[in-house]
DNA sequence: GGGCAGCGCAC
DNA sequence: GTGCGC
DNA sequence: GCCC
């Protein structure tokens, strides 16, 4: 078979630099999310730079001639930039060492696994010792958790089969995630009360690999139960992570793949798929220029923020049209340099 | 110096 | 109500 | 933490 050319891979020889600061500065964030939330916003501020450090075309240090020249990029300012010069100088942060002095920082990795967020870690830290990965594999074999609150049947299920799968990069190649995209259509198109059925996520936007499956679902409420029910009837997941009557998330096939799908009303379809397709940073945008124009935008629709009113919501073209930008198609939707205001 | 999204589901 | 993921 |  004949791969596609990857730019990643094509460019990853001049951003040896960016990978690794990525890395310490996601490594940091968590550092400061384990922290509490009085750090949450330093934390994300992190994961930001983090992220826009790892889709950088070109090399950080091309851009590292003085703190100033850094502090033009989007996310990264003056406290950061400086420790992206100390970073290139002397290959070390000093902030971030002495905070993996301070914590658990083994632990810490853990919240890479889906369902472990700070609290989590911190309760495992403090009741049961956990300082590691194999120290909560161990504690959970000896059903050592089962007599902590807040952690009941479900979520250690969902823990274990998370901390199993984390091993193996569950990302596949975009080809397999269509193939599996489209199967999975079929057979939920084949449910009568579903009366509009659509890929959304990474997968529309047609990235090189695919995390996990993202759907969005026409259904009038009445139906909904039913239509769930359905669902799981004729894909038959392997696990259920959360089910309710706007939300299914479950685990799919033996390459267990993550599938979620949205049940929304036909008139908020275009702001689920907005929403739902992403990416990140371009939504983040798009809620900004929203924000500047007097209006809310969230998977519902656009509101006028002082009325309260809905003012669309049932085309993604639509939307963009109200906050006056271009159309942007779905494998576009990129970064926020993705969103252009109309001329 | 204030804002940084906010909602559904598990518990 | 809190934690978590999205 | 960053942005406005």
């Amino acid at each position: 078979m004949v791969h596609p050319i990857n730019k990643q891979s094509l460019s990853s020889g001049k951003t040896t630099h960016n990978r690794a600061l990525s890395l310490i500065f996601h490594k940091m964030a968590e550092c400061y999310r384990y922290m509490g939330t009085e750090e949450r916003f330093r934390a994300t501020a992190y994961e930001n730079v983090s992220r826009v450090l790892a889709n950088m075309k070109e090399d950080i240090s091309e851009h590292a001639g003085s703190v100033e020249e850094l502090d033009e990029i989007g996310g990264i300012g003056e406290s950061i930039a400086e420790k992206i010069i100390e970073y290139l100088q002397t290959g070390k942060i000093k902030t971030f060492e002495e905070l993996k002095k301070k914590l658990p920082f083994d632990l810490l990795e853990l919240m890479d696994i889906s369902g472990f967020g700070p609290s989590t870690l911190r309760t495992l830290h403090e009741k049961l010792g956990i300082n590691n990965r194999d120290d909560l594999v161990k504690a959970l074999q000896e059903n050592k958790l089962n007599k902590l609150k807040g952690f009941g049947e479900r979520k250690l299920t969902n823990m274990k089969r998370a901390l199993k799968m984390e091993k193996s990069n569950n990302r596949m190649p975009l080809q397999l995630a269509e193939e599996e995209g489209a199967r999975l259509l079929r057979l939920i198109k084949s449910i009568k009360a579903v009366e509009k059925i659509a890929l959304a996520g990474s997968l529309r936007r047609k990235k090189e690999t695919v995390g996990d499956i993202d759907m969005v679902l026409v259904a009038v409420p009445r139906n909904r139960k039913r239509i769930v029910e359905e669902i799981i009837r004729v894909i038959q997941p392997q696990k259920i992570l959360a089910r309710g009557t706007t939300k299914l998330s479950m685990i799919v096939g033996d390459r267990e793949t993550q599938v979620d799908i949205r049940l929304v009303h036909d008139y908020e379809f275009g702001s689920a798929m907005l929403y739902f397709t992403g990416s990140k940073e371009h939504n983040i945008r798009l809620r900004t220029i929203a924000k500047e124009r007097g209006m809310k935008i969230n998977e519902y629709g656009i509101f006028d923020v002082k009325t309260g009113e809905r003012l669309a919501g049932e085309t993604e073209e639509e939307m963009y049209e109200l906050l006056g930008l271009n159309y942007v198609s779905p494998e576009k939707r990129i970064d926020a340099e993705s969103v252009e205001t109309k001329d």
